[in-house]
DNA sequence: GTAATTGCAAATAATTTGCTGGGTG
DNA sequence: CACCCAGCAAATTATTTGCAATTAC
């Protein structure tokens, strides 16, 4: 890919890092953008862009996305499951104690596997009563 | 499976459909454009476009997106895994004779599970050379 | 001090949509 | 022959980027 570029740390990408890491949601940029500027009323969206890919480059957030519309981005880089309900589009987050992936992924891939990603799609508890 | 409603059937919606399922790859909306143009000179992004979200409607393909650019669609509407090239880009279909998904997954997940998604990231055999 | 990063705004990229005439059932 | 769908292009939406000023190290 790339060369590992020298990164400062701002206080634009604290406050973003910050923001997601303070909620279980998952939000979009726009989302995250509008909770930054209650701290730093002049922050630009683009920074905040620019900084979500920093930090994704970095490992230290995952982004994730449905399909349609925006990318959202949780800030648990943990090895963890998401489940999408088609109802009302909420993202909740589950762990697992034994890894999904097992010998015979390993096995069956194509290549040398270094990363996976387990999403399940459904009606979740509070869309169900 | 039945679909819920009826679509018209169309030369143009015909041709979109044939072109996915002639391809093992994971072609890009603008890829089936310039494929489908070679049969039907005049036909437009647009229209393409629309006939994807169609097929997706009726549960006859599937739609990808990987972080960034376009979506990807495959033809190949049947449970199966992918796996993503980090280096190359390239995404292949693989198959398990056992299923992913367990009743630990049923129980951890915070509702009804209907569908998921299984993907994986590494390195293809192609480019570990 | 110097080079990465910011804010701003304009530029891109991908996809969707309004309109109108045409083809399907 | 009613109505859905195609073509065309403009509109939207999400994200990226160029530039000059600012700031971290």
């Amino acid at each position: 890919m790339r060369e590992a570029k020298q990164k400062r740390m701002t206080r634009q990408k604290a406050v973003v890092h910050e923001v997601l890491q303070s909620t279980t949601s998952h939000p979009t940029a726009d989302w995250i953008y509008r909770e930054a500027r209650k701290q730093i009323p002049g922050i630009s969206l683009g920074t905040v862009y620019r900084n979500l890919q920093a930090l994704l480059e970095e490992g230290q957030i995952m982004e994730l996305n449905y399909g349609k519309g925006q990318s959202r981005f949780d800030g648990n880089a943990e090895q963890h499951y998401h489940f999408v309900c088609e109802k009302c589009g909420k993202v909740y987050d589950f762990a697992m104690d034994s890894p999904t992936i097992s010998q015979e992924v390993l096995d069956a891939a194509p290549g040398l596997v270094k990363d996976y990603r387990f999403e399940c799609y459904g009606i979740c508890k509070d869309c169900l009563d």
